[in-house]
DNA sequence: TGTACATCAGTGAACGCGCGTTCACTGATGTAC
DNA sequence: TGTACATCAGTGAACGCGCGTTCACTGATGTAC
């Protein structure tokens, strides 16, 4: 029963949108290829004519979902500004469905353990977040929270407002990530914990962030 | 062949601790129980003798990691101040030795997939360490870094500044576990990013402590 | 446009393997006398 | 203190199961003529 080419095309589609779900869901290994393909619709023996192995359609099931969480960071979504995307990361909404959130917080502990290929996809990932993130700092237009606390550098480096606001791109996004990671891991057991946590850091990050002057 | 209570006890910390490091380099999902028992020095068989299930090994292991996590924290380790504790949780050391490192930035993702007994030993230790850390800037006497920034809370709440300093130290937490990850995430692939990541937290997180007042 | 046929996406049984767990057995330990 | 024996920590084979991968087969697709 061979089936037409645009079919064929749709189910390997198919195929990686499962993956990159069920694989945010459970993990790396807590998903069978058998799984990911019922969950397609198909079964598992038809999977190698689309994918090499089982490492490399959980490589393209990782860009897939860095690609879905990157997208609405591109501008185009208008009144999300850095203060809503914060909220929004730091939800019940996006703590309890991981399956179509942040591939970071769900499968970046799982890639650091998967040889070099995977950890590949992640650091170009979080590479574009980071950038991303700093043209949002930069385009909010606020001046740079603070300049180059290094001491001994400066001389010939990136322009120091620039190295500035990637450098606090980078702490908002570690500490969104950490903090998702930790609120998953209290919710069943001590969800006032976990509520606690998304608060606070909302709260942290978007002083941090539209405040940079507040201890004046 | 029987053995003495004390060898049984002995290997019954053995178990422990194999499991303990082999679950943090490898995952909750990485590792077999035949794996933690060969690496005790002991056969699959007898495992059972000590713990009733696989789950159950689980939850005694990772209480073991965060006991280890917490204990130079309690304050009897006398010149490693906060600053130092930051350097050191984000440093390639730390990032590249995950089998006696933190258990959350190991564990904690697994721990949200495995149900609420594993996460009600995830959740107290993570509590634990909020509050080793709030008392660690509690005792570094500085004023404390913001009033908090409820604008219709704070009437008959807890002390404003005990709970600017437990804000503190969650955004403090959550920033080292979240960079952690990614920097481990990375290494691999992009090892100047790594770097770049664990550098830079460092430094932000240390200049926001030891400078609150640093943007005025 | 119609016919013959090679292609190949998908099926489902089968493979070797490792998993968590069970169990009959061993034999040194530790206790009862 | 010495002897007899019940206990039980540890062994290693075995269990049912699910894993990733392979492969002979099916039959609609899509192409060559």
């Amino acid at each position: 029963m061979k089936v037409s080419k645009a079919q064929a095309a749709e189910n390997r589609q198919g195929i990686l949108d499962a993956a990159a779900r069920l694989y945010r869901e459970r993990g790396l290994t807590g998903v069978g290829v058998a799984d990911i393909t019922r969950d397609a619709g198909l079964t598992h023996g038809g999977l190698y004519r689309h994918f090499e192995s089982k490492d490399a359609l959980v490589r393209e099931a990782c860009a897939r979902a860095f690609d879905w969480s990157i997208a609405p960071l591109d501008g185009h979504t208008p009144n999300a500004n850095v203060a809503d995307r914060i909220r929004s990361y730091l939800s019940p909404q996006h703590r309890d469905a991981p399956g179509s959130g942040c591939p970071v917080a769900a499968l970046a502990v799982d890639a650091a353990r998967a040889g070099p290929e995977l950890s590949a996809v992640f650091a170009a990932g979080i590479e574009r977040n980071i950038q991303r993130f700093t043209q949002l700092l930069v385009d909010t237009a606020a001046p740079p929270p603070q300049a180059d606390t290094g001491a001994d550098t400066g001389t010939e480096a990136t322009p120091p407002a620039a190295a500035a606001h990637r450098a606090r791109a980078i702490e908002v996004l570690a500490t969104m990530v950490g903090g998702l990671v930790l609120a998953r891991a209290t919710a069943a057991a001590q969800p006032a914990l976990s509520q606690e946590l998304l608060t606070t850091l909302q709260e942290q990050l978007i002083a941090l962030l539209e405040e940079p002057r507040r201890n004046g």
